[in-house]
DNA sequence: TTGTAGGCGTTATCAG
DNA sequence: CTGATAACGCCTACAA
């Protein structure tokens, strides 16, 4: 079990009796200017050394990696999880593989997989941004490094950004909730001092969906409050006078409080309390009621995430970045 | 936008009017080699130029990266990805960065993963195996790299494994339905012709329960098919004499169908059917009933792996490989 | 305290 | 078809 010294491509063709650079034309697959009889015979020694080439050595002499970073806010977070899926898949069939990375919602984690990111020399970086310093974006960007971002938008940082149209997302959570002959609906979502865009599209959307659809927002129904307080304040809330009917809570961690306050007094959905939330979850089909949700179009937005990084890398696109937004589709159960 | 020629070491010495080697001492916080004033002369140059070092010709000649790679079977899986936020916290604070790859349950991609991480000369690698051919795992070992496993043993290699006591787990679930009076129980699972350790082990561990209980496993109670057909066969056995009264569901994905089927054939728990799962999800709290669980300590495990990896890369140890088995917790709430 | 020279493992160029 | 040889960007003696 020592640890023995590496074995290099010299070793290969010493053993092989060629040079280093035939073993090299090897490795490249330029067989074409080889005699089948050394070509067998290098992938012997490599097969017997169990030699593997040494990704490093090789980069600096050849530009292209065909690795890309992915940097994940949150890795538990399943929607994200499920985008990398799809882009990985896409990125795989171009044969280049991922590196994933999770910041674990901390700016400074992200900054430091950025730069790790960057001195791996990695083709593209794809970024599920927490932070709010465009300075580190920018230079990945000003490095000559693609970068997307998805899920938010970064203030002064112009790349390519893949989104939901949150508006449209809350306009298809009231329409649904206002066909049900609700009025008095409440919206909750987590706090939007930091600048998450997401967040606060969403809360404006609702304002504009209720206002479009003849409705009035009370402003004691909507909410945006750290996580640990949402429990409490739906508590305070359903005490006073003109409890709302229905509820749509922002995203996946609100839904999981709304749910928990629900269970706790003991209401009932969708008579009580009808809901809808915003982002699929794993369990909306088996709670009971289930949940109707407003979907993120996981595969249309990670092939998107994976073309535009691909055409980047490949220069085939000068096109000006912009921003995509992608619509979103209400799932109709049980809850409302 | 242009894609502009990145910046090296030489560029940032050229401009401060110092040679390569000094800036490489600043790189490296040789400071003490270092008036104060050419030190923060190359520190504005730095800054200026926003230049980061090529990390691939450095591990050129500096032999550790201080990265360690993780192979993930499935992204989706909460558990993994719960596991590896532990370890990876625990590495970040002895400065070790992690990548993280999706094999997506195929050892084809698993494989391509692990030569990645070889050719990038990690310091360390930790696989949540899916496939179970030796030979790929084994050449990690032979080529020097630290290598641990979490969740599944792979036959034909020696190495540091982390996993649950698997029996003990099945165990805690007979015990507790026993405890209820349950003697009539079922036990669900996925196929085991793939040579994945843990389901082979967590049949056993129950029919030892059962026989340890002093409860007679019928052997139309014992299922290991696959996912789609879980639903089919419980129908069916819905339809036999002799009803199971309760069910051990061997996984969280397992857990999924069988909650469709009691929701389908509108079963209530616990009194109609009492039900535990093996492997915490994150709707047990949410549900209703709430799902009484067998749990992996997930802390206890995750920091495990960061610190065996840790002292097999530092050579703080020439132990013996060894298995780590971890006791599981039994969670009970409403289902049971 | 700073500079020079050689090497890390691979690829590319160009003779042979 | 094969083999020298010079990069690639950085680090590390050792010399100045």
């Amino acid at each position: 079990m020592e640890n023995k010294k590496k074995i290099t491509i010299t070793d290969v063709a010493d053993k092989a009796g060629v040079s280093k650079s035939t073993v090299s034309q090897y490795l490249n697959k330029r067989y074409q200017y080889m005699s089948s009889e050394t070509k067998n015979k290098i992938a012997k020694v490599i097969e017997e050394l169990n030699f593997r080439p040494n990704d490093n050595a090789r980069n600096l002499k050849v530009k292209k990696t065909k690795v890309v970073g992915i940097v994940l806010a949150n890795l538990l977070h399943h929607l994200s999880t499920e985008i990398v899926r799809v882009v990985e898949e896409r990125l795989q069939s171009h044969e280049i593989k991922v590196f994933i990375c999770n910041s674990d919602d901390s700016p400074e984690k992200e900054s430091d997989y950025i730069d790790l990111l960057i001195s791996k020399q990695v083709d593209g970086i794809i970024i599920f941004p927490v932070g709010n310093d465009p300075k580190v974006y920018n230079y990945v960007i000003s490095y000559g490094i693609p970068l997307v971002f998805i899920d938010r938008i970064v203030d002064g940082v112009t790349t390519d950004c893949i989104l939901l149209d949150n508006k449209a997302a809350c306009r298809l959570a009231v329409s649904q909730l206002q066909n049900k002959g609700h009025e008095n609906i409440a919206f909750l979502t987590l706090p939007t001092d930091i600048p998450v865009s997401t967040r606060r599209e969403r809360i404006e959307g609702f304002k504009e969906a209720m206002s479009f659809y003849q409705l009035e927002v009370q402003e004691n129904n909507v909410f945006s409050v750290p996580r640990e307080e949402i429990q409490g304040v739906l508590e305070q809330r359903f005490l006073q006078e003109n409890k709302p009917t229905a509820i749509v809570a922002g995203n996946d961690l609100v839904l999981r409080e709304v749910l928990s306050f629900i269970n706790k007094v003991s209401l009932s959905m969708p008579n009580d309390l009808a809901l809808v939330s915003i982002d699929e979850v794993t369990y909306s089909n088996l709670y009971n009621p289930s949940i109707t949700t407003v979907n993120q179009p996981v595969k249309e937005m990670g092939e998107k995430t994976a073309d535009i990084l691909l055409d980047r890398i490949n220069g085939k696109t000068d096109d000006p970045f912009r921003v995509y937004r992608f619509a979103p589709e209400l799932i109709i159960r049980g809850s409302c």
